[in-house]
DNA sequence: GCGTAATAGATTTTT
DNA sequence: TCTATTACGC
């Protein structure tokens, strides 16, 4: 997210001189509300970052004296390298982070007042889903005909909007299991506060919580914090809203920076009126609007201008092009017959781009849902162009990871009943339903935690079991006291081995297995660049991110909600259908107000290309192996129809399917089955030069994504493989290992 | 207690 | 079409 302002870096004191007028203003205002109304491109974190920056440099505030808001780590660390860069040294002592990692700091201090201790663990989802699987369980819910996650999303929502259990009114709990979510959701709370576990919400709402029943703690943050700084405020749910208003309530210097046309998170609980009310919670609000683009061409921000104006009750910007070479190619809108020749389109449009000296790095396909990536993925892996699938698993979601934290967990809290049921049986040790129902009810009957639970049972189970959850039991005991002689990092390392957890990947035959070990390795790494055992989860917990694939020259592959605040030269924008994008989903839900939703996300898409903008929409989807008909989203239609370039094969096509009449059967908009394209010579590959081979057919090889399998056919730089779990590809070589 | 077969259900997911 | 959870047989 970078201004690309035509000025040198520079550490002196001409950054305000590197402003445009609006940005200036946004900048120099330093006392009472401000809201930064900041277009897409407009250099929002540049005034973000500068404004902290001259807090420090004019002497108004000390670095712990100012808080600075983000919602992504990734927001953060760039916030804080940024200032960093601006006062010419390492910016120490801020309160600057993540919405949840600033109430996690401050929770720490504050902890006892909600009835936990400042070494509280933060749950993951999985984690928090079992807990709460648990306490539906022992409340007799049927879990077949009340879904827990359906609970779990309606005390998410509780949480975002600031209501504790005892704060849900009646009347808000009527249609979950006959209105016993409130009580379930008092239940939920009161076993965390056993296990002495928070999970994401709890770190907002006790905060506040904490804020509203003791002034005093109020009072002493409000001296301690002069300035805050949010970022993204339209992304901002009840709880974060009020705990901002809190924190800015006796200096009311609070500035927030954001885009109502770019907030795309209410399902997530984000209140998109927090940041049009903005003026009526702080009255005397000065209002900045940042309406210079620096990133895109005048198509592009024409495209996205004209989109956006279908949208009622926004605040209202307008994006001028403020760069000096913003005429641009139009924005391409490509109609093609379905969603393979799509995958194709894009596809040979990159190698193209590619031949023509472009960085792949620098384009990008976003896509409306997670599973339009592995169309493309395949489509890639064909033509052997290096990409990046951006999401996904995060690294502390992989199954080897939590196992692994789970072992970690258990030495630093031993009364860690989730974690210690997580691995009790992992790897398995011959522990079945009874037994650990007989665990379960012991620890509740007495009142102990599981692992004591499990020492008492010990005995009385069968000798396989007994031998091995007893070498288990010690073994918990020899390395948590190993955690003080030999320190955190050899003692994961032991371990994971001593434990069998090692083990039982190396006896695994999945592919996934070896990168499962890898990532292994990248975690006990970690671990030592942490001074204490307790520092590390947190940075798991809350922080901890998933680079890999990020080296070399990649084009990237993501959600259209993972793109929002990157940019690149060329953007591709597949799959605009109605159902799709427009998601249907959304607009059962949210009726009109979701399709504004989404109208936001095609705006956000499209103000993400820099030069070139490809949309395409295909008159035929494959949707859960089904083909079906679809038809334009309307959002092309709301498009300016003199900044676009129509282009497209899907009425070619058509016309080619209309002769074949034994798989076409009627109508277009009729047709179950998918009819067979005659293929068009246009996208196919073009001729590449031949690079000698290193595999040997009847060699075996290893694919990162299809796994292992044996060579059959080598041709150039394309391999025939025979995959052990995967159908026989064609793949680039590039692509393959040895094992 | 554990491995395999049937079966339902499949947006978006900053922390 | 694929995946994740659940129901059975050994």
């Amino acid at each position: 997210m970078s201004a690309p302002l035509p000025t040198p870096p520079s550490s002196g004191d001409d950054y305000l001189a590197r402003l445009n007028p609006e940005q200036r203003e946004a900048v120099e205002t330093l006392d009472g509300p401000v809201l930064i109304l900041a277009g897409a491109g407009t250099g929002k974190t540049r005034v973000l970052t500068t404004r902290f920056a001259h807090l420090l440099k004019t002497g108004r505030a000390w670095p712990g004296q100012v808080l600075a808001v983000t919602f992504t780590n990734k927001a953060a660390r760039e916030m804080r390298e940024r200032v960093s860069a601006i006062l010419g040294q390492p910016a120490e002592g801020l309160w600057l982070g993540t919405f949840h990692s600033l109430c996690a700091r401050m929770l720490r201090r504050h902890a006892e007042l909600v009835g936990l201790t400042s070494a509280f663990t933060i749950l993951d989802t999985d984690d928090q889903m079992r807990l709460l699987k648990q306490v539906m369980d022992a409340a007799g819910i049927d879990l077949k005909r009340w879904p827990a996650p359906g609970l779990m999303a309606q005390i998410q929502r509780w949480k975002d909007r600031g209501l504790t259990a005892e704060r849900v009114t009646p009347a808000e709990d009527t249609d979950y299991a006959g209105g016993r979510a409130r009580a379930l959701y008092a239940a939920y709370q009161s076993r965390l506060r056993d296990l002495n576990c928070c999970d994401f919400g709890d770190l907002m709402l006790h905060m506040t919580e904490v804020f509203r029943g003791h002034p005093e703690v109020l009072a002493d943050w409000n001296r301690r914090l002069r300035y805050i700084l949010v970022d993204e405020y339209q992304d901002t749910n009840l709880v974060q809203y009020y705990w901002l208003r809190l924190l800015a309530q006796s200096h009311r210097n609070i500035c927030c920076v954001g885009d109502d046309d770019q907030s795309i998170y209410s399902w997530r609980g984000a209140e998109i009126e927090n940041i049009l009310r903005f003026e009526k919670d702080f009255p005397n609000a000065k209002v900045v609007r940042l309406e210079a683009n620096y990133r895109s061409t005048k198509p592009i921000l024409a495209a996205a201008a004209h989109l956006i104006a279908h949208n009622a009750g926004r605040l209202g910007k307008t994006l001028r092009a403020g760069r000096k070479d913003a005429e641009g190619d139009k924005v391409r809108v490509v109609s093609l017959w379905d969603s393979e020749e799509e995958a194709r389109m894009v596809g040979e449009r990159i190698e193209s781009a590619r031949r023509n000296g472009h960085k792949l790095a620098e384009i990008a396909i976003l896509v409306r849902a997670g599973f339009q990536t592995r169309a493309f993925e395949e489509r890639l892996i064909v033509l052997g162009l290096p990409y990046r699938v951006v999401g996904g698993l995060k690294f502390y979601e992989r199954a080897e990871i939590r196992d692994a934290m789970a072992y970690l967990r258990i030495l630093a809290q031993p009364a860690d009943d989730l974690a210690f049921e997580r691995i009790v049986n992992t790897p398995k040790r011959g522990l079945g339903e009874t037994a650990m129902r007989r665990m379960h009810e012991l620890a509740r009957a007495e009142g102990i935690p599981l692992v004591l639970a499990a020492e008492r049972l010990v005995p009385s189970l069968t000798a396989k079991p007994r031998q091995a959850l007893g070498a288990l039991l010690q073994g918990i005991g020899r390395w948590r006291e190993g955690l003080a002689k030999e320190g955190h990092v050899v003692v994961a390392a032991t371990l994971l081995d001593e434990s069998g957890y090692t083990d039982m990947w190396k006896a695994d035959k999945s592919p996934e297995a070896p990168g499962r070990l890898e990532n292994l390795k990248e975690l006990i790494r970690a671990l030592g660049e942490f001074e204490s055992l307790a520092g590390f989860l947190e940075h798991v917990a809350l922080v901890m991110e998933n680079d890999e694939n990020s080296e070399g020259d990649r084009l990237s592959l993501m959600t259209l909600h993972a793109a929002k605040g990157l940019e690149f030269d060329t953007v591709f924008l597949p799959g605009w259908e109605e159902g799709l994008f427009p998601h249907s989903r959304a607009m059962e839900e949210g009726g009109d107000k979701g399709v504004e939703e989404e109208r936001r996300l095609a705006y956000v898409g499209i103000t993400r290309a820099r030069r070139h903008a490809i949309i395409s929409t295909a008159a035929n989807r494959r949707i859960y192996g089904n083909w079906s008909a679809s038809i334009p989203s309307r959002f092309l239609d709301e498009l300016p129809p003199d900044q676009i370039q129509r282009e497209g094969s899907a009425s070619m096509a058509r016309a080619r399917v209309a002769e074949m009449p034994s798989v076409f059967t009627g109508p277009s908009g009729l047709m179950a089955r998918k009819p067979r394209v005659i293929e068009a010579g246009a996208w196919e590959a073009p001729v590449r030069p031949p690079p000698a081979n290193p595999f040997k057919v009847g060699e075996r090889v290893f694919h990162k994504k299809f796994g292992y399998g044996v060579v059959t056919a080598v041709d150039d730089n394309r391999v025939d493989v025979d995959f052990e779990k995967s159908d026989p590809k064609r793949v680039m070589d590039s692509f393959l290992e040895r094992p």
